[in-house]
DNA sequence: TGATAGTTTCAGAATATATTGAAATGCTGG
DNA sequence: CCAGCATTTCAATATATTCTGAAACTATCA
């Protein structure tokens, strides 16, 4: 491999796996979702700990995690027993998948928390204020929670073309 | 204070705190955060202390950081010495500001450097594959990016009905 | 200007999170 | 069914992050 080919890589890996932690995910799983997205080939368990110097565990464990957030998927090499990796190819569907996970995990839980408080707080005059504040809140999250879960259902061109056109 | 809209309180407070992590934020900034989103009056220092069971310096340093990001303001009470916080009150521009921030400290800057990666990777056969993944993903989150950057600048009754309908 | 109240800083301590590596488990072909 | 390789688990460890509290600093008042 060209070694500025090589010096790109890894600057890309590396920023990859900075942004992870500001976004609450951990810095080696960015990591490697990077290198799988930059690979060519499927890589297995030992392909990763070697490429970014970690051990099996935390590579069993970050690439499970990817597996299970919909962006890495197993693949198979014929002729040989190890399981392999791939990231999924498309930007889009690598969003959409992102942003479906985070409502279902993140969001909605939330969303469910914020709707148990109001109902908690009965509806006297001292409850007046934090019934509003909460209340708007939880308008405005369930608004873009669902704006985000219409985009993450659209094929790319159907969606942010007009949005971008609305923009203008 | 009923007793119920203190365990109100405290619900949200406590669920917002766990929300922070899983998006960037630490646990305690995110905790003042709902507490000032929901306190009827501006709080000093040494109320949120109380308030959270929090050090001094904990309190200061995070009061701080969520005056950096423009959710929250510092604010006069006459006849006393100390200073006061209170939350922006509208969720709408809580919303602009959060996203004007993100956009700027960790958005940006990350598409500086794929910008760099692609500048690095030279136009061979060896690197098209790198040169297209990368290219590809830079175009998405540049184009996210400036939408967020977009409805971030609007009134919130100038775009989100807009986008709504054009995703019924 | 000195006394007092308020704010900030930051080294050290506490806590939370991530990582290792070896043992346990699971799989596959012969 | 067993030998050998692959994968998973998890207790111990290492690392990163957050928090504390007291000292230093600042502002205000008399």
């Amino acid at each position: 491999m060209p070694e500025n080919l090589e010096g790109a890589k890894n600057r890309f890996i590396h920023s990859w796996g900075e942004m992870g932690p500001q976004w609450g995910i951990n810095r080696t799983m960015a990591q490697l979702h990077a290198l799988l997205m930059v690979s060519e080939k499927p890589l297995s368990t030992d392909d990763v700990m070697e490429d970014l110097g970690i051990s099996r565990g935390n590579a069993n464990m970050n690439l499970r995690s990817l597996v299970d957030w919909g962006v890495v998927r197993r693949a198979f090499v014929k002729g040989d027993r190890k399981e392999y990796f791939q990231s999924e190819k498309d930007v889009w569907n690598m969003f959409c998948r992102i942003a479906r996970e985070r409502k279902k995990r993140e969001i909605e839980p939330v969303l469910e928390t914020m709707q148990e408080c109001l109902a908690l707080a009965e509806r006297d005059k001292a409850s007046t204020h934090f019934r509003e504040r909460v209340g708007e809140l939880l308008d405005l999250v369930k608004t873009l929670d669902y704006v985000l879960g219409k985009i993450a259902q659209q094929e790319k061109n159907a969606v942010l073309p007009r949005i971008l056109k609305l923009l203008t």
